[in-house]
DNA sequence: TGAAATAATCTAAACGTTTCGGATATAAAT
DNA sequence: ATTTATATCCGAAACGTTTAGATTATTTCA
C-alpha cells in the first residue's frame, strides 16, 4: 500500500509537504502541489484512514443501537429508518456502526462499551422511554448524540420527532366523522414516548367529541403483529364490542385485522381499523390500511446530519423539528361505498 | 483518557512491560503482572482500538452493504438477517458497517472504496446474482468475503445456502396433493440466483407430477408487496386463471393475497397462495400464510462467523453449508376444512 | 543596504499501541 | 570460576498520519 513516504521519496519532497499537497495548504507552490498531486493519483494512493482517526483522534464512525427484542425481529420501521441513517452518513463521509440489543442492561452495557472504547463519535437513538436512561446518561457524560424522540421532561438535545399527537387527531376525527362512538385502542407499553404521545393524541382527540376511552377497551400490545392479533381478540371478545379500533403502529393494526377476519367480520364494515407509520406493506393489505403517514427515511436522515453536525461542532439551525404527520385515508377504517 | 504510558509512569514499568502484562505474556513475573493488571483497573484503562488497529494494520470491521432500490425499502428479511450478523460480530469483537446501495454501478463503487479505504477486513454479501460482480471482483482481489447464496458456476468460495430446490419441491408436493393443477408462479429477476433456484425448484417438483408452468402464468416480480399484487391481478386476469399461485417470496405472496381478495376471491378454497422466507408477518396474515421457512437469523450468524474465521486465517470446518428449509401449512394454501 | 515580510520547505513530535531484539540480574550447570 | 540458562524487564522502532515550530531562500520596503 502506498503512503506518505512512498510519495515522499518518489518526488523528492518531505512528507510534511506531501501531506500539505495533498490537503491544500497554501504554503505549497503551486507548481510542487501539481506535481505531488499527479504523483499520488499516478501511484494510487489512498491514505490510511486508521492512521488518519489515530492523529484526529477521531473515530468518523456514528453508532445505531437498534432496540429489538428478540432474535426474530422484524420491524419495517428500522429496515427504513436505517437506510435513512446509513445513506446520510456515508455522504458525509462517515461510517455507521450497527448492532442489536434488547432495551436494558445489556443495552446499557453496550453504550458504554461502545463509548468507553472510543470506537464512535456519537449515537443515533430512537424509540425513546418516558425517562430513558441512555438519554440521561450521554447527557451527563457529553457525548454527542440524536434522537429521533423525545423524552418526558427535558429536552436540552437534538431531536426529529413526528407531532404523534396531531397524528392520532386525525385519526380520531376520521373515525368519529365515519359515526364511531365505541372505540378500542392497542397501544405499546406507555413506557415507550411515542406510545404515550399517541395514546394523548388519541384520548384528547376523542374527548373534543366527548367520547371517552373506555378501559377494557384500551390494551397493551407488544408492537408486532402477533401482539396486534391478541389483543385485537381480546378486545373484539367484550360483551360490547367496539366498532373501531385503532392500533399504535402499522404492525400491530394488520395483525388486528386478521384477528377481525378470524372472528367472521368484514373489516371497513363491520369494524374499522387503523394504524401508524404507513409502512410499504399498509397499501397492499387486504383491505388496505388507514394510518398516519411519515417520512421514516428522510427521518433518519435527518436525524443523522443532525448527529454529525453536533460532532463536527457546526451550528444546527434547529435543534428541535416536530414533523407534521399525514392521514392517509384507505379502505380499513371504511369501505368507500359506505 | 488513560493510556499505557499513564499506567507505567504510576507503576514504575516501562510501556512494553505494562503493555506486555495486559495482555497475558509470561515474561512478565506474576507479581507485577497482577500489580499492573491491579492499577489498570483501577484507573479505567481501555485499550484505544484506533491504536490497536494502526499497530497490528486491521480494522476488525466487516462490511455489509444491503442491495436495496429505492430509500423505501423495508423488507423484513434484512432487518432478521441484519440482527443475527451484527450480535454475532460483537460476540466476536468485530465491528459491522452497513450502507445500503441500489444494485449496480454506485453499489461497486462502494465496494472498491470500502477496500481501497481499508475501511473492512471483510464482506457480507447476500442476494447473489447468476454472474455476480461482487464475487468476481472479490475473487480476484483475493479480499475475504462469504456468501449468503450461491452463483452460476463457481463454489470456490464460502457460503450458506437455502436448497431452494428442496423447498419449492415441497411446495409443488404440497399443492399437487390438495389437486391443483393449473398453477400460476410469481419469482423475481431471473438474475437472482435464489428466483432460479427456487424456479427450477418448483419446475421440477411440478415435472414429477407431469405439470408443466405454462408462460403466462409465469410473472415477474419486484420482491414488494406491490410487486406480488400487480402479478397477481395480472395472472388472474388470465381467461383460464390457475387455481394456486406460488410466489418466490412470502412479500409478494402476501401482495398476491391481497389481489385475490380484492377481486372476491377467497384465498384458501378459491385460490391457493404460498411463499417462501416465513417472515415473522407470515403467520399473523388472514388467512395465515403457507410458506416455506428458513432460519434467517441463525443464517446471518453462521455467515457472519464464517467471514470472520476466513479473516483470522481459521479453519473453516465446513466451506460451504446448505440448509433444508421446511414447508410450513397453514391456510393460504387450502382451508383445513377442505 | 539592511531589516522586515513572505514563501516554501523541513524536522521532529505526537496520536497509542505492539513487538523485536537486547540488557540485566539471578540461578544452575560445568 | 566461568559458562549457560532462565526470568524479568526495557529501549526503540514501527504502523501512517497531522501539525507546531524552525529553517532557509526570496522578495519587499524604507
Amino acid at each position: 500500500m502506498i503512503t506518505l513516504k512512498d510519495i515522499s521519496i518518489k518526488v523528492g519532497k518531505s512528507i510534511t509537504t506531501v501531506s500539505r499537497a495533498l490537503n491544500g495548504y497554501d504554503d505549497v507552490s503551486q507548481e510542487t502541489k501539481k506535481m505531488i498531486q499527479g504523483a499520488a493519483e499516478e501511484m494510487g494512493y489512498r491514505p490510511n484512514i486508521i492512521a488518519q482517526r489515530l492523529q484526529k483522534q477521531k473515530t468518523d464512525t456514528i453508532g445505531f443501537i437498534i432496540p429489538t427484542f428478540g432474535p426474530r425481529f422484524s420491524d419495517p420501521f428500522f429496515s427504513e429508518f436505517l437506510a435513512g441513517v446509513g445513506n446520510m452518513a456515508s455522504d458525509l463521509g462517515f461510517d455507521l456502526l450497527v448492532s442489536t440489543q434488547p432495551p436494558g442492561e445489556k443495552e446499557y452495557k453496550a453504550y458504554h462499551k461502545m463509548m468507553g472504547d472510543r470506537r464512535v463519535d456519537g449515537f443515533i437513538i430512537v424509540r425513546t422511554r418516558r425517562n430513558d436512561e441512555r438519554i440521561n446518561d450521554l447527557l451527563k457524560q457529553d457525548f454527542p448524540f440524536a434522537v429521533f424522540g423525545r423524552i418526558e421532561d427535558r429536552n436540552d438535545f437534538s431531536y426529529v420527532d413526528e407531532d404523534g399527537v396531531y397524528g392520532m387527531r386525525q385519526i380520531a376525527d376520521h373515525l368519529v366523522s365515519l359515526g364511531h362512538t365505541r372505540i378500542g385502542c392497542i397501544a405499546p407499553d406507555p413506557e415507550l414516548m411515542f406510545a404515550a404521545t399517541r395514546l394523548e393524541g388519541l384520548k384528547s382527540g376523542l374527548a373534543a367529541h366527548d367520547i371517552q376511552l373506555n378501559g377494557s377497551m384500551h390494551k397493551v400490545g407488544d408492537l408486532t403483529q402477533k401482539g396486534g392479533y391478541l389483543q385485537a381478540k381480546a378486545i373484539m371478545s367484550d360483551p360490547n364490542p367496539p366498532t373501531a379500533i385503532v392500533a399504535c403502529n402499522d404492525l400491530m393494526a394488520l395483525g388486528a385485522i386478521s384477528a377481525a377476519q378470524d372472528l367472521g367480520l368484514e373489516v371497513g364494515r363491520d369494524v374499522s381499523i387503523t394504524g401508524f407509520d404507513d409502512i410499504p406493506l399498509a397499501e397492499y393489505t387486504h383491505p388496505s390500511l388507514t394510518t398516519v403517514h411519515q417520512p421514516i427515511y428522510q427521518i433518519g436522515g435527518m436525524v443523522c446530519e443532525m448527529l454529525i453536525k453536533t460532532i463536527l461542532g457546526q451550528e444546527l439551525e434547529q435543534k428541535h423539528i416536530l414533523l407534521k404527520p399525514s392521514l392517509i385515508i384507505r379502505e380499513s377504517s371504511g369501505k368507500n361505498n359506505r
